[in-house]
DNA sequence: GTCTATAACGAGATAGAC
DNA sequence: GTCTATCTCGTTATAGAC
């Protein structure tokens, strides 16, 4: 009995990979927005009716490939990052980017899931948050140490930031100045940029050699968020 | 006779309008994958094969679409840039990048044909190059004006990205050194992460008052690609 | 010449009866 | 779970109105 609830667990799991595995081809063949529960049973010879006891909707499917994305990111990201977890944060700082944008050119569907257009009609769940949050963490983690070895400058912020800053250092890392979490939060969205235009083909005719272009502006947004060489203190 | 061929022109014009803005709305709805000549036509009183006076096949009809979003776009990035045209550079600067802003929040839909995932099945001709380069091309404006005036700080680069930054400059820019144009194309990219990341609602619950988290990012932006106060010269 | 309407194709999705 | 009747779609051929 405890041999067929696992035997049965280990089923549901595999039909579970299987209905993604298809969803994510369908997703890069035709995008989010046709994504179909009916175009992925028949794919996998099912009735349409099975799959609702795996994904109780649609909606349901594509939060789970979402999820899945965020954390297939943000695991690559973490293991690059604990490959080189004594090295200074500037290169740290510049691994996990280069790890983001390695992923997202091996994932660009994917990539285009959760960092793209927004799918018409759907609304991400509060479930994708921590998975969505993991390379944003692994970011302010580099920062923290940097600042706990006084290896980061900080900026001037504007007077009319000042509110803001303080309520976003509050929330997303109390132990670190609003001076260093306004451009960590900047240099985080413009990561973004950079990987995107490379992944969408904004690049093409504009940037031809893009490694080196990568990890140039990678290192200029490690020295945005203050992060120096190896910790030789601050500069303005 | 040249009456009746002005009318006949002018009711072309018309009809190509209303194809056009009945397209928006519902690329505002159903995303662009779901762009459908036959629910156009539907909507415009039309049979679906009248459409195809107007627009050849419907990859046109969105490429139409995407030109005219990158002019208006283009347009509200210039229109901006005019009127502060004899600022300093740095000021120049922030304000094209705040108008890039301001109308991808104004017409989010059409960022998302231009700046967020592509649409399966979909390439984008070269037709679409020279309307899709006009924000770069005043960005580039700026930055010559200022190293005119010498009010540019130059970079340093990579020694493995040297070819690459020859060959970029000699085709974006030839007047311009490499240490700029290198730069600048990184700001240019990291500037649509901003934008994309607030449009795309990746800042909901992380930059709750983004105006001013947006000007103080791009003034970073513009210090990155050395645009600094009044023309205090270069510094490292 | 310029346009619109009718009809049809082949492909795919969908809803409901069974 | 299967089958069928009825939708959608892009696209083309054709015929006729202005």
């Amino acid at each position: 009995m405890s041999t067929a609830r696992g035997a049965r667990a280990r089923a549901r799991i595999e039909v579970t990979a299987a209905i993604k595995d298809e969803a994510r081809r369908q997703l890069a063949a035709d995008g989010a927005a046709k994504l179909s529960l009916r175009a992925v049973a028949r794919e996998l010879g099912m009735v349409s009716s099975a799959l609702y006891r795996y994904f109780p909707s649609r909606d349901d499917l594509l939060t789970a490939l979402i999820i899945d994305a965020y954390n297939s990111l943000g695991e690559a990201a973490e293991s690059a990052h604990s490959a080189v977890a004594d090295d200074a944060p500037r290169d740290r700082w510049i691994a996990v980017c280069a790890a983001a944008r390695r992923w997202a050119l091996e994932h660009p569907h994917e990539y285009a899931l959760i960092y793209g257009s927004p799918v018409p009609g759907y609304v991400a769940p509060q479930e994708t948050v921590p998975a969505a949050a993991r390379v944003g963490l692994l970011l302010i983690d580099i920062v923290r140490d940097a600042h706990r070895g006084k290896g980061v400058a900080r900026i001037k912020l504007s007077a009319e930031l000042t509110v803001e800053a303080r309520r976003m250092s509050a929330d997303l890392a109390p132990d670190l100045p609003p001076e260093v979490i306004v451009p960590l939060v900047a240099a985080w969205a413009q990561l973004y940029g950079l990987i995107g235009f490379e992944v969408f083909g904004q690049f093409n005719r504009v940037v031809e050699d893009r490694e080196p272009f990568f990890r140039q502006a990678a290192g200029r947004l490690a020295h945005e968020v203050g992060l120096v060489y190896p910790e030789q203190g601050a500069t303005a």
